[in-house]
DNA sequence: CTCGGTCTGGAAAGCGCTTTCCCATCGATC
DNA sequence: GATCGATGGGAAAGCGCTTTCCAGACCGAG
């Protein structure tokens, strides 16, 4: 015989008191803890009743009673990008740990949705929001999304971003740069000389770093990427391989490309495939993307430790924020594999 | 000269009806939609005001007001899996379509999480709850999320879920079983006769309908698949490589494998390929990941439009609840590739 | 003019919680 | 035996909104 009050059709802190034969007060201490205490047999009492009411606090009138919510905003470029997924995993995970509910949003790479998305969670007062995506050199966007997340600092929520170390917030950086010099000096190193690049979208930072990490690390060794064997397109699978054609079409002989990230190598490697090509030109793509360590020949690639990275991320949001922005560094690691076999010097 | 309410450090909506002079129930009105109307230049007036003063509406407190809030819940086993996060990214561009929020959790193949999960979404009273994860054979467990789904439900949720049709709620029915017995039927059709399956986890309903379905398919051209060649383990790569060694080790002349998902499948090519044995036995997969339609040889496999599902769920959720459980099946379609280039008769 | 009706703004009553007061009780203290 | 400090229960005041309900203004009809 439950009674319910009617209304709203949710079982409510007020069903719980009554049935419990206590005041509202009490019911709130008992359950949903508070430092006050509460003698253990009627603790006990209102524990029954809830259980038998099947009684779950309603967590939106908790957070606008308390003024704070134990939900934390994480706004990715595109959640099937395992790019993203894996950050994600990270993220979910240490959030759970933490008692945390985690919202996730894509942005499709539209930097607007990022500011909308950002007033959204400022919105629900969310504790925190965490934000993984490369930033465009679109210095208009930018700058709203610096003022939007201002205003959510200021609202108390606190905010962490990965990748680029753009704005005055806590940020996980991830050494795109140094990570693509390492890795150009170790495909020098393997006796490649000619080489072009797959290298993403023009506007995308993480891109840029990585063409322009690569071409420092070549030119360690005296070696030069020719402009023309700089071919810019998307930063996904039909980029790299449209790209890929593209480069072949204008200078067939490059002896090694790099991709500006595995997903591309993939498309990449595909087209050289298409042309007969896969056991020629020698390929590197950049991540280490755990779901693509299978493919044949094996990438080599500089590994990120992604799902670190978003767990980072997190627990950068879960400390009192410093006077100064925190930064944390993440390298990558040069991955050599079947990919890159290197020349024999001829 | 922003006046803040200084206490919490969020601008709300008094200080906005204070700034614009009129009421609060007007500068609700105004902002955040009614049945009534307000006149355009007291809008004007108010609109201006939350424009200077940044006020975003604490969405929190509106879903207390109001009884209902705009957030969903998705239910994922592992987001890192490119199968879920597929299914995610369907689910969130029609959330977004329609001004929802989503919320993710991924409950790492723990049936319990998913009843954890679910009890904190009736907590925050979100609109609509998602769960897209293989049920297990787990009675218990299932009964538990079942009655927890009821209690969502009686609040006012709505409840979709991904997989098979376990649970008198809306379901999205994946056809694991026609898929399956579809596949078997084709690769029995290209001359194989001798046939092991990696089987994945015994209490996993998707593997379970896969074998089940796809030893019928084989039934039907009298082929049958012997028990020592149905290895069981993990639902992942390496459960794939390990059984496809398992495999190996047991009757080694098998001529064609089927490994329930692709992840797996992409592991038993591993396995066959550290023992040279690539091209020489045929694999098939099922689901057609994205991430993996380049690897070598291409893979057959059973396709599933993940993404479609995804939003197939969302779309059953926004619906107002009909008087039965509303079923949509979604079939797969059956995509031969390189691995299974089909035996040449001799 | 007066009367019902339509607009539109404001006061106030919620929504379901938490938390501050207030007060009764009780054992310990002098 | 009066006093004091804990202890723990309840009433009520918020939290930031939405949504009644009420009242004044304005309109055309009679």
């Amino acid at each position: 015989m439950r009674t319910m009050s009617a209304k709203r059709g949710a079982v409510t802190l007020e069903d719980v008191a009554r049935e419990a034969g206590v005041s509202l007060a009490t019911a709130s201490r008992a359950i949903n803890g508070s430092a006050r205490t509460v003698r253990p047999e009627i603790r006990e009492r209102v524990e029954r009743a809830a259980r038998a009411l099947n009684y779950t606090a309603n967590a939106q009138a908790q957070a606008v009673a308390r003024g704070r919510t134990n939900l934390v905003g994480l706004v990715v470029q595109d959640i099937e990008d395992p790019y993203f997924s894996s950050i994600a995993a990270g993220a979910m995970r240490m959030a759970e740990a933490n008692g945390l509910m985690v919202s996730i949003a894509g942005t499709g790479r539209r930097p607007d949705k990022e500011v909308e998305y950002a007033a959204a969670m400022r919105g629900l007062r969310a504790a925190a929001i965490v934000i993984a995506g490369s930033r465009t050199d679109d210095r208009d966007a930018l700058d709203r999304l610096g003022a939007e997340l201002d205003a959510f600092e200021r609202s108390g929520g606190r905010v962490a971003l990965i990748g680029q170390r753009r704005l005055p917030v806590d940020t996980v950086v991830v050494a795109n740069r140094a990570g693509a010099r390492d890795l150009g000096v170790r495909l020098a190193g393997l006796g490649y000389r000619s080489f072009g690049v797959l290298a993403g979208p023009r506007d995308l930072l993480t891109a840029a770093d990585r063409l322009a990490g690569f071409t420092e690390g070549l030119a360690a060794s005296d070696v030069v990427v020719p402009p023309e064997a700089v071919v810019h397109g998307e930063f996904d699978r039909d980029g790299g391989h449209d790209a890929m054609l593209d480069l072949l079409a204008g200078r067939g002989e490059v002896e090694c490309v790099f991709a500006v990230n595995d997903v591309m190598a993939v498309g990449a490697l595909a087209a050289l495939r298409s042309r007969g090509l896969e056991r020629t030109v020698a390929v590197a793509g950049f991540d280490d993307i755990t779901t693509l360590r299978d493919v044949t020949p094996a990438l080599t690639t500089v590994r990120l430790p992604l799902v670190e990275i978003g767990e980072a991320a997190l627990e950068m949001v879960l400390q009192e924020p410093a006077d100064r922005p925190r930064r944390r560094l993440v390298r990558g690691e040069v991955v050599l594999r079947e990919s890159t076999p290197g020349m024999r010097h001829g």
